[in-house]
DNA sequence: GAGTGGTCTAGACCACTGT
DNA sequence: CAGTGGTCTAGACCACTCC
């Protein structure tokens, strides 16, 4: 076994056993390097494999950290069903509670949230999954919900609307009016589509530079991708989102009922 | 930017444009070094960077290859209705099929099989969510599926049962009687075990070195967890499996339908 | 044996943070 | 400013694969 895995296994077993506590900080590189003989490079390589299990946390010019467990966030496809119950119910109990409460048990004072909406034109991708022309009209609307006793988000959400259609409705288009209450199927509600079923499409990969900055991941630490297709009764496709997930701190809970012989 | 991200950068581009087919070795490391003016470690970091995002292949002592983008495997939730139903059906036609024949679109002919069973006790989690005490003597079933033209499965998967449920078909604790015709719940079926739901947890993160090493999986690269739970008609948990996905490769399928307004 | 990637060293300089 | 992590170097030796 290479020397950064049986340093790497050492001082796991440290976090593991609760030697080393959560939020106490690690002797600094150097003396590290040290205390285990070995040089700075090949110890940095056995703390980046903790990084990546999410063990602990570096802070450039700070210090590293062992880890305080974050709140895992469950996303539960049960929330699709209770999505589409909310949207037509009273405005004052849209307002009360959105999704992202229903995932985490929190309460809406607890959370931030920020969108964003810009026009953009359909990729091949989008054009395929939506059944339009490359080059249509959609909205983009971009949202990321944060803890407030947290400092990074939830999730990074891009979700894609064709835009002549939501136009019906010119509310839908200005992001002023986020968190719309009861959500994107109250929306899509006031433009007369329901929905008719969520297909969940789920992989997972390394994150990219700039999300690993956007949701506070390291490098090596995983995002789990989502994209939703929301399919109309119509059978037309309504929405596309594309989720990304850390996932550290995210577990997706899908249940599937049988049919009874 | 970091001199090796630039240098990633650089040959990333080259893939991504088809200058570097897939396939094609790179050259060594010592005279890629040499031609972006860096050392060997500066640019096997650049080279990591690719590793993780699947991009290319080390081979130790072979060398540096563009990867051949390889088959994704979906593995929809509608699989689960689609095996109960064959779990009844008769012999000659469960012998025709399996779900991961299922999922890949692969004859079975394609495909190579292994199984190993063993007894094992239940530990803490497993205890709590089977709903038994610790210690409770399980049967732990190990898989892996391959691809026969692949050297590496497509998934791991430890399955655990109740063993003094299970002993009341004697056949069931063999792994000689693997691959099962018609699968988990036909072998559930021939103990009077009807399945009413199954919910599977799904989350991320960098492999283990024996999970890189069993899925053919560099580090750096996401491993999908997937833990599946069946629960029975009586309300008991029949099944729990941990699966392990190659997360460049897998892509998970829900749908959830809705009820109409 | 030749060529490849895997690991490690000892030291250097830079960038960031908090005082 | 001192202390921290981030990056890089030049070279070394080892382990693996294939001829």
């Amino acid at each position: 076994m290479a020397r950064y895995e049986q340093i790497a296994d050492a001082l796991r077993h440290g976090i593991r056993t609760g030697r080393l506590r959560p939020g106490e900080r690690l002797p600094a590189e150097d003396r590290l390097a040290v205390r285990y003989r070995t040089s700075v490079p090949t110890l940095q390589r056995a703390l980046s494999e903790l990084v990546a299990e999410g063990l602990i946390d570096k802070r450039h010019g700070v210090g590293t950290f062992v880890r305080t467990p974050r709140r895992r966030v469950e996303r539960s496809s049960d929330r699709h069903q209770w999505e589409k119950d909310r949207a037509r119910r009273p405005r004052a109990e849209r307002l009360r509670t959105g999704s992202t409460e229903h995932d985490t048990g929190l309460e809406v004072t607890d959370l931030a949230f920020h969108a964003e909406y810009r026009e953009t034109k359909a990729d091949e991708d989008l054009a395929a999954v939506f059944g339009v022309h490359v080059g249509t009209r959609l909205l983009e609307r971009m949202y990321r919900t944060n803890c407030r006793a947290e400092d990074t988000p939830f999730a990074l959400v891009h979700s894609y609307l064709v835009h002549d259609l939501v136009a019906a409705n010119p509310e839908l288009l200005d992001a002023a009016n986020e968190p719309w209450p009861g959500g994107t199927q109250n929306q899509l509600y006031t433009i007369g589509i329901e929905l008719d079923r969520v297909e969940e499409r789920i992989t997972a990969r390394p994150p990219t530079a700039e999300e690993a900055e956007a949701l506070g991941l390291r490098k090596g630490v995983s995002v789990i991708l989502l994209r939703k297709i929301c399919t109309g009764t119509d059978g037309r496709v309504a929405e596309v989102s594309d989720v990304r997930l850390p996932g550290d701190r995210t577990e997706l809970v899908f249940t599937t009922p049988l049919t009874r012989w």
